[in-house]
DNA sequence: ACATACTTATAACAATTACTAACATTTTAT
DNA sequence: ATAAAATGTTAGTAATTGTTATAAGTATGT
């Protein structure tokens, strides 16, 4: 780790660091390329004339990030320990080498997050923001589903969504729901994802439906079919006794996270 | 653990956490960054300002509304204002009600911060880039094609964005390109790219390429297809009287910005 | 309710760290 | 070998961060 970087190998490199989402810090960067801070300054400098990057105190940040806002009202206060002990479940029937469906949803994002670091997966969501987390896994393939961007959503629903499901066979698919029957009957609260996720099980091998307990009894909006037609549910401790015997007559198996 | 970290990285490193929903603890953070806790109270604010972060006694949480990133390499200050001046003749073609594709890249790019403000549109495009810029326009519907997404990369291609071009027919696609030869050959540097842009020209009434004079007289990688495909080249008057004849034995119409 | 103790937030100033500019030195190219 | 470009050094300036003191918010007990 030695040798001085002729000329402006660095810049490429330090492009190369942009496009994996780093961050630059001058003085790291000062330590990895073995020149003196005021050369990355300079590089630093450079770069932002040439529209690269902008320059923040201490380092700088890629020039123009494209972000999607997402409305994320649910988030806040609500069990995002359960959502995490779920994923984690979830997390144990993925192996090396498939391909997976990840539907939309918080839940199925905190599984986004736990997949990261996975090696060679092939990962298909309507989700703009699963997508968002997965763009940086080396590991990962991510192919997102077509169709209309809706304000304030981070999901592409519609035909164009179904048609590009079509496409497709996975090993499993990972679905959320907005409510659970105690019928076994899914809810979603909106009508559009329910169609894409009756789609999604007829594309998987294996389906798992991620739901935390606050959502079992609950009815909502759209029925996109029944617990019948999933390998599992993956919900977590605070399930009820009597929802869960009500649950199983319906469902193969329920699988419930320690927390 | 112990090297303080400057302010934008511990600002990316909270929103992080945010995202995993964890809640904010000033003296926590403190510690984690290795600052003191003044510091944090003035990024916790900072961020409020920003709209990332609700503050809370003895901490923060997240805002309902919650950005997701994607990362791309573009310099849109290279020839910004002869991009911003094609982008201004394109605009001209567009009318309310109609369906248009935009293309990938920084000059579609500009005209669709022009586009932003229009009325009754649907716009089609591979781009995320284009799509992050649309997201909120109420005038706009925005159909994103499916595809893969890659590191660094803006857009989607692949079979899938191939496919999904074939489920709509537009009225207007505006294209972009990495590289026009003297004889009329259109190039890109990217080969997904180019068989994308060839299946746009398929599935519009009317085709426009947009391309700022310094791409003329260079050829790239990979051809996608002539000027004599499309209705007309709109570029800045940075074309010479030569390059100007050259094209016009093979393009119909050359449409060039006053800039 | 009120007052008390306790924690957290802000303000002002001091200390630290990062940035810029000018000049010296090294490296690269002709 | 010389000019040109790039890098390093130093000192001075600007921005951020830390410290202390004071204010404001929360929680408790009577």
């Amino acid at each position: 780790m030695a040798a001085k970087a002729p000329f402006e190998q660095r810049k490429k490199h330090i492009i190369e660091l942009l496009k994996q989402g780093k961050l630059l810090v001058v003085n790291e960067l000062a330590k990895k390329f073995n020149v003196s801070e005021m050369t990355i300054h300079r590089d630093l400098n450079k770069l932002q004339q040439q529209g690269h990057i902008e320059r923040t105190y201490g380092g700088a940040v890629p020039a123009e990030r494209m972000e999607f806002e997402f409305d994320f009202a649910s988030r806040r206060a609500s069990n995002q320990k359960a959502k995490k002990a779920i994923a984690q479940e979830a997390l144990k029937f993925v192996q090396p080498g498939q391909r997976l469906i990840l539907d939309t949803g918080t839940t199925t994002l905190e599984l986004a997050y736990l997949l990261k670091d996975f090696e060679n997966l092939t990962v298909i969501t309507p989700s703009l923001a699963v997508a968002s987390v997965l763009q940086f896994s080396s590991g990962i393939q991510t192919v997102l589903l077509g169709g209309i961007i809706r304000k304030g959503s981070p999901d592409l629903t519609g035909v164009v969504a179904e048609k590009v499901l079509d496409m497709f066979m996975v090993d499993i698919a990972f679905q959320g729901a907005d409510g659970i029957g105690l019928n076994g009957e899914l809810f979603n609260t909106d009508m559009r994802i329910a169609k894409v996720d009756q789609k999604m099980r007829k594309r998987a091998n294996q389906t798992y439906v991620l739901c935390d307990s606050s959502k079992i009894g609950k009815i909502d909006f759209a029925s996109n079919g029944s617990l019948a037609e999933v390998n599992a549910l993956i919900t977590d401790s605070g399930i009820t006794p009597e929802q869960f015997q009500s649950l199983k007559k319906i469902c193969s198996e329920i699988i419930v996270s320690k927390i």
